[in-house]
DNA sequence: TAGAAGCAGATTTTT
DNA sequence: TCTGCTTCTA
């Protein structure tokens, strides 16, 4: 132990021997933070505190794997018990499964992804934007306020609607035993406040908490991790104020911002040496971020050399950009450097057409990191949903979604008949198809689909028989020779992607089932659904990505692209300007060597092509001189009327200043509230 | 029911 | 410009 305190810095050291009470690691980039996190653990371990009552939570499972690997790198993996090392939402499915009967319900659930509830919400009808919807329904859960509470305090007509749908949505999901993203967090909560000896017991369960990338937690986290430090409050959390980029998902920069509030007593800590990058890129860094006022402050330090110049490139279009930064790259590994070394970064995913084309010209292998995501794609959504209907024959959201899929001649009005017959007969439309003889089914619904459903509602019924009979191997082979989706999609258009999407998919269902001997289905469904892919990271190829991707990695040479006003920042609607310029910083911190940052004069979007100005954050940085001129007065006045995308139409009754942009006084049919002005435009 | 045509909308996305 | 969804027609 000696040993591995002896390669931390002092700073690092300390945090690592903090362990009673509150402690807040301020890690800024590039700083050493998996490093310290991982040794504190060990640190403990070592200490003799009992591993099972570490408790450590990340984001992503990656940061959890990763941290489990090194931290049993430093004291070995045979320990007398096992550290809990997960995300959040896993946590919450691990208390769920055990505590859900607390709320009546079974702990038989099944997790639904974003795209799964904006479904289910599109199912009951509205002419609101599904996505509004979704996020509204999500605030409303994470603020703690039921269903019936929206619906009596709504009083504007789109609320009104938004919470019907918030209690049609909670309705669905309790009927089907569903449960969201959302509810692992909140329904956790909502055990633990309710029951105060759960509580207590979870608190004594675990006497060492950690968290990781503490600044992109939303606030049911943190009431979260309260309720589990109750009995003890040794809370360590580690994370960086100026790398929160997740506030437009409900991340709440405050929850760092004010630690010291939440948690009495607590001692911070800062690390400020960076030893990833030059000292150049840091200081261009420490220059653009020290513009923005809501932060907790520090100041990186290089323990690195000088380094080149950042280079600032301006092209006239997206093309040139493109074609410019693929001969840079192309130079590069002609010069001996390696592809895995080399990043494009850009705001919006949108732009990455022109770098992927230049790159493909220049032949020069690339690959997009996190475009689209494996278990989003269609094919792999179908497969899973077919595995939850055969793990639960009552789900029919899975249902409706492969009834049609391959084609069974049935359209919306065949399911129709088909629900409202099993709604008459009290049963579920599965069942339904299994109990009625074929002759009845083909009259309802026509020879051919009558057919074709009877032979799927035997084949499901097999395939769940064959599902609890344990050993699992060979189910996949099984099922897809009853099912024929790999055969489906292998004659549709982008049959050959999609094949090998399927082929990847059943690979790791056999894999799943054969490293997890005895592992059920609905284990499997559960896992994966918390799954995410960012380990795609092959370690052959350059790397493009949008920053948000590329947070907690660094590359040697990294280019970013679109530093124009209106992309990176980008300045409409509901843009917050200091998140914009975290996001910067984020970026120019992924640099290790050398950093080139890059603009157009012209851009082709959305089939418009457009003028545009180099990015505020060049001048912010100090890396040219005109920084563009930021708006000195409001474009509203007092009286104007506005339109909110929410609230409707309303008028200015007042006007302030919330850093560089403005705050708006609304009068909404009675009700006043504060908007940022980009957020409404004027009528 | 299934394919064709017409039309709006279009950030970032750990789980 | 491109995509994904709704509406129209065979």
């Amino acid at each position: 132990m000696e040993q591995i305190l002896y390669e931390l810095n002092e700073e690092q050291r300390r945090a690592v021997q903090t362990i009673d009470g509150p402690l807040l690691i301020l890690a800024g980039a590039g700083t050493g933070k998996t490093k310290t996190i991982t040794t504190r653990l060990a640190y403990l371990i070592d200490l003799g505190v009992d591993p099972a009552s570490i408790l450590t939570l990340t984001f992503t499972n990656k940061a959890a794997k990763e941290m489990r690997d090194r931290a049993f790198a430093l004291i070995g993996d045979h320990l007398p018990s096992q550290p809990l090392l997960c995300t959040f939402h896993k946590f919450g499915l691990l208390f769920l499964r055990r505590y859900i009967h607390k709320l009546g319900r079974d702990r038989n659930f099944v997790i639904i992804d974003t795209d799964d509830k904006k479904r289910i919400i599109k199912s009951f009808k509205t002419d609101l934007p599904l996505s509004v919807v979704a996020t509204e329904i999500s605030r409303y859960k994470n603020s703690l306020i039921s269903p019936e509470e929206a619906v009596a305090s709504a009083k504007l007509e789109n609320f009104k609607e938004i919470s019907r749908l918030y209690l049609e949505y909670q309705n669905y999901l309790s009927e089907n035993n569903l449960v969201d993203f959302d509810d692992l967090l909140i329904l956790t909560y909502r055990i633990l406040e309710g029951d105060p000896d759960i509580a207590l017991s979870v608190s004594r369960e675990y006497n060492f908490i950690m968290v990781d990338e503490y600044q992109d937690t939303n606030d049911i986290q943190n009431r979260l991790l309260m309720k589990l430090c109750s009995s003890h409050d040794n809370i360590c959390v580690v994370g960086d104020d100026d790398q929160s980029i997740y506030g437009w998902r409900g991340a709440n920069i405050n929850n760092i911002l004010y630690f010291h509030e939440h948690f009495s007593n607590a001692k911070i800590i800062r690390l400020e040496k960076n030893y990833r990058s030059t000292r150049k890129i840091l200081e261009a860094a420490n220059r653009l971020i020290e513009h923005n006022r809501n932060r907790l402050g520090k100041h990186l330090e290089a323990v690195r050399e000088e380094g080149a110049d950042i280079e600032v490139l301006a092209s006239r279009d997206e093309q040139e950009e493109a074609a410019r930064i693929a001969e840079k790259i192309g130079r590069l590994i002609d010069r001996g450097e390696d592809p895995a070394k080399i990043a494009v970064l850009f705001r919006i995913n949108a732009l990455s057409r022109s770098i992927e084309e230049a790159l493909t010209k220049a032949r020069i292998p690339f690959q997009l990191v996190g475009a689209i995501r494996f278990y989003e794609r269609a094919e792999i959504k179908d497969i899973i949903s077919y595995l939850r209907i055969i793990s639960n024959p009552r789900d029919e959201f899975s249902l409706k979604r492969v009834i049609n899929r391959p084609k069974r001649g049935v359209g919306k009005v065949t399911y129709e008949r088909l629900h409202s017959l099993a709604l008459h007969e009290g049963i579920g439309i599965m069942e339904l198809l299994l109990k009625l003889p074929e002759e009845e089914i083909v009259r309802v619904v026509g020879r051919k689909s009558g057919r074709s459903l009877k032979g799927f509602a035997y084949a499901i019924d097999l395939l769940h028989q064959k599902s609890l009979q344990g050993d699992l191997e060979n189910f996949i082979d099984e099922f897809e020779r009853l099912i024929g989706l790999r055969e489906y999609y292998s004659h549709l258009p982008d049959g050959m992607e999609r094949v090998l999407n399927i082929d990847e998919f059943y690979g790791l269902f056999r894999d799943h089932m054969r490293e997890q001997r005895g592992s059920t289905l609905e284990e499997f469904l559960a896992e994966i659904s918390l799954q995410s892919d960012q380990d795609q990271l092959d370690g052959k190829r350059v790397s493009i990505m949008s920053v948000h991707a590329s947070k907690g990695l660094e590359f040697k040479h990294l280019f970013v692209i679109g530093m124009e006003e209106g992309f990176f920042p980008l300045t409409g609607d509901g843009c917050d300007i200091e998140e914009e310029r975290r996001l910067g910083y984020v970026a120019i911190t992924r640099a290790m060597d050398r950093l080139t940052l890059s603009y157009v004069r012209k851009r082709f979007y959305r089939g418009r092509r457009s003028s545009l100005e180099k990015s505020r954050f060049l001048g912010e940085a100090g890396l040219c001189k005109g920084s563009i001129k930021i708006e000195r007065k409001s474009l509203f006045k007092k009286g104007d009327l506005v339109k909110h995308k929410l609230f409707g139409i309303g008028r200015v009754i007042g006007i302030s200043r919330a850093g560089k942009e403005f705050k708006l006084s609304i009068n909404f049919g009675g009700t006043v509230r504060e908007i940022l002005a980009s957020f409404v435009e004027r009528i």
